[in-house]
DNA sequence: TATGAATGAGGTTTCATTCAT
DNA sequence: AATGAATGAAACCTCATTCAT
């Protein structure tokens, strides 16, 4: 019967929530024990720490926005299509992946090195896929030649700059004819001329 | 008399360090009070709270940010050039407001109220500066007829994106290859061909 | 079958090595049941309580050291060999009985009863063992007229006394040369010159 | 005025009863404040942890023992007499300073390596007092010519394991006459016959 | 201005023991 | 006989803030 609850998968959700709206220090274990409905000891059974707790969310979150964009990714056919697919679900499902972004956005504080790798081994994934992509668009002509690396690299930067506002000034600017418009931009600046 | 230590001043830039270096809740008072040489209440007496202090910590690098790029466009006659130096300014002396710079990339957290319009106000400002500059380019045939604020929102989302990378992953790419790079694809994108 | 694991028995010795390593208190029932390769629960139904586990462990020791030492002892013939048979049996095998002695060298904490009462009854049958040791070098006129009970409370403290730098200031002095001299001085105060 | 209290003092008294009483893991910290009358936050602003405080206590300990028995020995003449009150003033003063005993017959529990080291010191400082003295008697022709250090390292051990006992079964023997026996012995054993 | 003692609430973590299975 | 999830009490420690001097 798979009707008995996975408490780890109860915490690691209800601890997610939390990470995401107060942050790692603001969340308290007590806080997350009380709506999971268990003891706080019992988290400690099953974690060895609050920050063991937050690395294990960052995982998940990484995980799950990988497949997400890996899927869309895979039904589109142009190297331009994949790259605004990409670009556009990380977007959408942003609010999914709430901790991993605040974190992929931390500039200063000091992390503990075990997430710190883990945040690294992200982004470098991420340059993986977008430079792969920019690496077809130039073999099929679509694209100039500009160095792979460094062009996914500022394709991802611009649209990480791109995300943060979108919560906190969202009055501002519609997000979706921002990305657009970013695109363009992008676009014209490194598709061939034919 | 000069001889008498401004000890707001000195609270202040000892906690601009630490701030920066730690972030502002892992900063505590005895820690400011320490490296000021002085005692906690004295703290309390210049400033009400921790937040306080953080308030013109961020304020102070508001200010002084503001100015340095103020002086340093100034000294441009281009568009093209004006939003370079901006750029290039922003990023020199990021390192000397990084509580400014984390604020400004912070998504989840729950800001002060008053923190929080201070920093929306520092951004409508950026933006102000260097929508003005785009309008200027595209009157004098520099530019496209782009939608000088929403322009100028991504110019600066771009570099904020960049900002990040900056200290995480300095290993990966030279920054100041990395601005060149981007501010050619971003021009390339809006430029007027003639 | 002598396949059967006796659980009870494994439980006992992991827990020996554990109590002599970290003490009682340090000790945690997760860790024998970590290393015993059993659950937690198994433990509590066999002993009822981390302190009866204690307690088997004392008299195990206590019923261990006294079987050796009466055995070393009957070996010999006069007197003064007997008690240094007894003292250099019980020294070598301190370490295999260290819940015991670190029992016996507790000033301060307060015992649970039960243990005490089996503390007090050893030490007791020590004194009793050296006390009629002694009475025997009295009667064949080896030893002065000492009070044999005494006497034997003040050659057992003697050694116990020596048994705690063995470890911690094993630097200073070799522990075998240090016990030939005690006995030594021992037996020059209460041996009869004839 | 010296009428305000000296907290400090009074956290360091109170600690050392109660490490007296219950040893230092049973000792918690909302003991001492509760005792002190004060609140647990004041007692970290003196103190940085449990560890401390109980460092603190053996080494108020330590000097008071050590001024006692210097101060007793300077009133005797002979090296006999001195050793004598030596080890009675250190019999008499036991329970004034009981953590430092219960230290110094730990045999096994893991001591943190500072306050080990201070251990370790007063060891050497006592065995140096009473070296000091047998070498005064070797050399004035009271006692035979034996190494001096060694036979400190003895006299102390049997005393140490002495006051063991004084506690646990003081109801077997009066502790007063089995010094008085145990140093008849020793002298005994080490004295010249004329 | 200036000190630093003092508070108290709140946080993380530990662990013996119980109990449903 | 055996598991390990679950509890809950209690421990240590932190720190912004207040206040008497």
């Amino acid at each position: 019967m798979n009707r008995k609850i996975d408490r780890k998968e109860v915490i690691l959700s209800i601890a997610q929530k939390k990470f995401a709206r107060y942050g790692l220090h603001k969340t308290t274990i007590d806080e997350i024990a009380k709506d999971a409905r268990i003891s706080k000891g019992l988290i400690y059974h099953y974690y060895s720490s609050k920050e063991d707790i937050f690395y294990a969310v960052i995982n998940k979150e990484v995980k799950y926005l990988e497949s997400l964009i890996r899927k869309a990714i895979s039904r589109e056919t142009t190297p331009q299509k994949k790259l605004e697919t990409f670009i556009k679900t990380r977007l959408n499902r942003m609010l999914e992946v709430v901790n991993l972004n605040e974190l992929n956005n931390e500039i200063v504080n000091i992390l503990i090195p075990e997430i710190e790798k883990g945040l690294i081994n992200y982004r470098k994934k991420e340059i993986k896929i977008v430079s792969s992509i920019i690496n077809e668009g130039i073999r099929n002509g679509d694209f100039k030649k500009v160095n792979p690396d460094k062009t996914a690299f500022i394709f991802l930067s611009l649209f990480r700059g791109l995300e943060i506002p979108f919560i906190v000034d969202k009055i501002l600017f519609d997000i979706g004819e921002l990305v657009d418009f970013s695109l363009k931009i992008f676009f014209d600046g490194i598709k061939l001329r034919k």
